[in-house]
This record gives C-alpha cells, sequence and structure tokens, in this order.
DNA sequence: CCCTTAAACATGTATATACATCTATCTAGG
DNA sequence: CCTAGATAGATGTATATACATGTTTAAGGG
C-alpha cells in the first residue's frame, strides 16, 4: 500500500515515457500476429487518413522527425504496404498507402479497435476523452 | 484552422507517443549540455529515491523491460555514474548511484526543474496535477 | 544430494528515435 | 542567368526499446 507497483514519478517526461511504454506493448502483442508495430500501425493509419502527403507534413502530424520516419517508412515499402513518388518539387517524396497497405490496415483495424474499446471501458468515456485531449495539449505546448 | 497544426489523432496509443516524442525533445534539450538524455537522467533520480536496488525492481518501477535496462544502465556504468555488484542472490544485480552520479544528478536537477516549472505554468497546477494522474492510470491499466 | 523448474540477467537482432552532416533542389536577389 | 541561402530528404552514429534465446543461480520435490 505504501509501496505501490506503478509509483508516481516526480518528472512528467518520465511518467509519460513509462506509460508510452506501457501502452504499447498492449498495442504491440495485439498487432504482432499481423507482424506490425505500433509505430508501423500508426503511419499506415495517417496516410490513411490524409491521403497523398510529403514525408515532412506527416512528420509534422506525427511529431516525429523527418530522419526518423525514413527508418520507417524504408520498413513500409519494403513490406509492399506504401508507395513513394517524388513530387513537383523534387526534393520530396510523396507517400501514400498501396493496396496492400490498404489491405494491412484493414487487418489490423479490428484488433485496433478492440484495444482501444478495452480501455475506453477502463477509462470511462471522460477519462478516455481527457486523455486524448491533455495528451494532445502536451504535443501542443511541447512543439510550440 | 480546419487543418490543426497537431491534429487528434483516433489512437491512443499514436497520441500517447507523440505527446512522448515531443516531451522528452524538451527535456533532452535541456539536459544535452551535460550529456545526459532525458532516459538516463529518470534511471539516475530513480536511484537516487530507491537506493540500492535489483535491476528487476527498477524495471518494475519505470515500467521497462529488463534488457532494456541493461543496456542504459551500460551507458551509465560506462560514465561512472553509478556501482552495480552481485546480490546476496547472485542472480541479481544491486544498483546504486555513484559518487559521480550523485553530482551528476545535482548538476541536472536545476534544468530539469526549470523545464518542469515551465510546463507546470503552461499546464496549471490542476492540469499538471490530472496529467500526471491520467499518466500514472495509463500505466497501472496497461500493465494489469 | 540430484533433478526439474523457475527466476535474473546477458546477448543477438530488429525496430524507434533523433542529431550532425551531406546532397540535391528550390528560391530570392542581383 | 548566377549565386547565396534555405529546405527536403539520406546517411552515419548513438541511444531507446523489446523479444527470443542462452546462461547462471536459486528453490523445491524426490
Amino acid at each position: 500500500m505504501s509501496d505501490p507497483a506503478v509509483p508516481l514519478l516526480p518528472c512528467l517526461c518520465a511518467n509519460l515515457r513509462r506509460a508510452s511504454r506501457a501502452l504499447t506493448h498492449l498495442y504491440d502483442k495485439s498487432l504482432r500476429p499481423l507482424g506490425l508495430q505500433a509505430t508501423q500501425f500508426t503511419v499506415l493509419q495517417a496516410l490513411s487518413l490524409t491521403g497523398q502527403i510529403p514525408q515532412k507534413g506527416l512528420g509534422r502530424i506525427l511529431s516525429m522527425d523527418s530522419t526518423t520516419l525514413t527508418r520507417t517508412l524504408e520498413i513500409l515499402l519494403r513490406n509492399g504496404w506504401i508507395a513513394i513518388r517524388r513530387g513537383r518539387d523534387r526534393r520530396e517524396r510523396l507517400l501514400r498507402l498501396s493496396w496492400a497497405g490498404e489491405a494491412q490496415l484493414k487487418r489490423a483495424v479490428p484488433r485496433w479497435e478492440k484495444v482501444q474499446a478495452r480501455l475506453r471501458r477502463k477509462f470511462g468515456m471522460d477519462g478516455w476523452d481527457n486523455l486524448l485531449k491533455l495528451t494532445n495539449e502536451v504535443t501542443k505546448v511541447a512543439t510550440e
């Protein structure tokens, strides 16, 4: 009781990173049968929402360094889940889901929904919305 | 306006990971002059709070795989910031801060406090407490 | 005491992440 | 047109992260 399994850490970053590790574990476990990691799923889902988009733009949306994205896109490309072409600005790479990528996303979504639903149940509607809102706020504040 | 720079993502994991990346960036920037990463600072601070503790126990507190910790501890050891000895149970490694580690932590704390204070100002007391509580809750729920 | 099983940690491998630096391309002045 | 500066992305390097697997030690049952 005085020695909880998950003690509150004094550092917001430490708390958030720990939560991120723990939560990612859940999503990863659920997606593992499809050979997908949470990050990869996120990119596929984001591409599905945005449609064709330059790498830089996707990086901004995900608050992810463009060079980090380069490595993840390499994996998605290797698996045939995305297609890349040069933009009119020939420095840009325009990204989009491939057919196989859409199919993979479609396979993944039910599993993802199950995890989401389970967590929504555990947190309650209010806790859930609060969480989304607050984490979004963190990103905004940290990005300014 | 209809295309915010930081759109709310439908996936809790994606939101949390994004916030984690953005927030880590702040802490890392602040600690960089000391050659410390946020994760390393977290381990030093945790060791300062717990005192001597086996690797497994530290992993549990941080919701971090023990093998992940092995690699981070390697870095801390290389820098002379921690000391490791075998436990009575000779499988265990008992971790503690070294003198240099305490000194390094002491150098880092003022920078860390500045970031924390700045964020606390931005979120307000309530938002701050809420954030700590909620992220802690996420860890608990995801760990069950 | 021996054997089986389990626990703690190490190691190999793959991905996630970002910084420093480099190349190619674009843009704005002249 | 040309050049200087800025931007998009690639590459090298280091750390963060976890899984599968291997090694050592402990604990328990015969």
